[in-house]
DNA sequence: CGCTGTGATACCTTCAAGGCATCACAGATG
DNA sequence: CATCTGTGATGCCTTGAAGGTATCACAGCG
């Protein structure tokens, strides 16, 4: 009768790997036993969901739908383990997600203000998981850099602010009031190319969707490595503030647009909370705020 | 590891009827098996969701987390098995809903002309089961008037259109070029009272936010109580028009503002067909369509 | 005091999920 | 051509979860 999650998750692991006994290794079971879990599941849905030719394995189309749908079921599946466990840990308990250079006190203290009995959290996300935290239930509502993926997700944008280009003290740029993206051509960007889209038309990347550039790092760590020389970043002015160090400079860019910054939360959920926090955050960070 | 949805499922049953006895004959299941199933998902997720005390049973705070969030996770592992049955028939199947009165056909043809192949299908829906349609996989996309409940979806306006009143032929009103909301304040309202918002205005109803008025009819029932005199119904003026006939009569009125329509389809889904037909409906639909 | 409604316990049965050993087959390799 | 290797499928066994029935324990009511 219903669908089983076991088996949804034992279908993705096979479908990344498109190798069951590698896929058996990864979830920590015996092949055998995947290979009847799959059998299984096509049979339940009545639906072949791989073609297995001998030396290969392969999605069909069926398999295809089932892939591209089922991870925000079992990431929602898993948001509900966590909010009820959430939930039970004493008082109501309210987490907001920040990305490292947002002043979100303001909004956060209104709300505390507000309910005196809530307890408010806040969780320092990454780029990189500023959406999945609220995905699967980490937090309740996070501060996000557009553009984000978003898939489950509703969005409001609250403001926009100029972007950066940090630079090592000695660069020959470092002195210039601004500068042009041309200017930085020849440059190592050291972050994921994805985060400055307008990158890949300078440097003419076909396209590269998945990991176009080097692995996240932590700001701190990113200022460290322009610091010694190895390449550059380009962030929000706010959040280039609020690391200010002797070693390097901040420069803008003059045909870079701005990016904007948005409270998003899960679509799914309406709470009374949520929709507070929204409007408190509409007041509180309507413009960005100097950093301190 | 995995959360259970089948005891998630239990669990919504009894929290829906607080009474285990109950809840486990619309499961058809023993009562006792229902007990321990809901003990085993406490112990599982290591926190109580129900207070029994001998007479009654209630939702603790963790319970009521569980379930104002479970709901759309169990709508989504349903709506995962349509849409991977559906994938497996044949060729791809793209489903579109909508309601009596809108004229999609436009956005159906440049559809089907822009990917031959693919079976577009219209699935008709009622005011009741527009969202629903989306969230458990049975259409696509779907076009809703709004106002909708957004949880979980996506949603963006196409246009705006007058409503009108329906009333039978020999009203005392039905002359009139238009009437005021004020003029209707003794009238027998045929629909859902929370689909005519201002309507509680008119009669003062003190927030009946669950079924405030009749249980929803399909628009040539509605009419054919008008007919009989049993009662009025607010539409938009291009629904009305659509099922025109000679013994009741449309009359705008004048201080009700439009509905708006828009197209809709499940936040956490995001193929090209989507967007694609967003666009086409944008075009096509910009602005209501007289009526055939 | 016994009747009624309600959830919990005890005990049994069935079946799904896990493990291990082994098979069947395609392709590479000597 | 014979053999080895990688890959998924089968057979058989064990365990545990989920189902059922019978029954208990207790609160409230007449």
């Amino acid at each position: 009768m219903d669908l089983d999650l076991r088996k949804i998750r034992y279908f993705m692991a096979v479908a990344d790997e498109l190798n069951f006994g590698r896929a058996a290794q990864e979830l920590h079971i015996a092949q055998p036993v995947l290979s009847r879990q799959i059998r299984a599941l096509e049979s339940e849905l009545g639906v072949q969901l791989f073609v297995r030719d001998r030396r290969r394995t392969e999605l069909t189309p069926a398999g295809e739908a089932l892939y591209a749908d089922a991870g925000p079921v079992l990431a929602g599946a898993e948001a509900l383990r966590r909010r009820v466990g959430r939930a039970s840990r004493g008082t109501d308990v309210f987490t907001v997600g920040f990305m490292p250079g947002l002043i979100v006190t303001g909004a956060v203290r209104a709300l505390t203000a507000a309910h005196p009995r809530l307890r408010v959290e806040v969780l320092r996300t990454s780029w990189a998981d500023q959406v999945e935290v609220l995905l699967d239930g980490r937090a309740d509502v996070s501060f996000v850099r557009l553009p984000v993926d978003q898939r489950g997700l509703k969005v409001t944008t609250l403001f926009e602010e100029p972007r950066v280009v940090v630079l090592p003290s000695g660069h020959r740029l470092a002195s210039k009031e601004e500068v042009h993206l041309s200017d930085l051509a020849g440059e190592t960007l050291l972050q994921p190319h994805k985060a400055v889209p307008e990158w890949q038309a300078l440097t003419g990347d076909t396209a590269p969707r998945d990991e176009g550039g080097p692995a996240p790092l932590a700001v701190e760590e990113k200022l460290e490595h322009v610091a010694s020389g190895s390449g550059i970043v380009v962030l929000p002015a706010s959040t280039a503030g609020f690391y200010q160090r002797p070693d390097v400079v901040a420069v803008s860019i003059a045909d870079l647009g701005p990016t904007r910054v948005a409270l998003a939360w899960d679509a799914t959920r309406r709470s009374r909370l949520i929709s507070e926090f929204a409007a408190l955050a509409a007041v509180h960070l309507s413009s960005p705020r100097p950093a301190g």
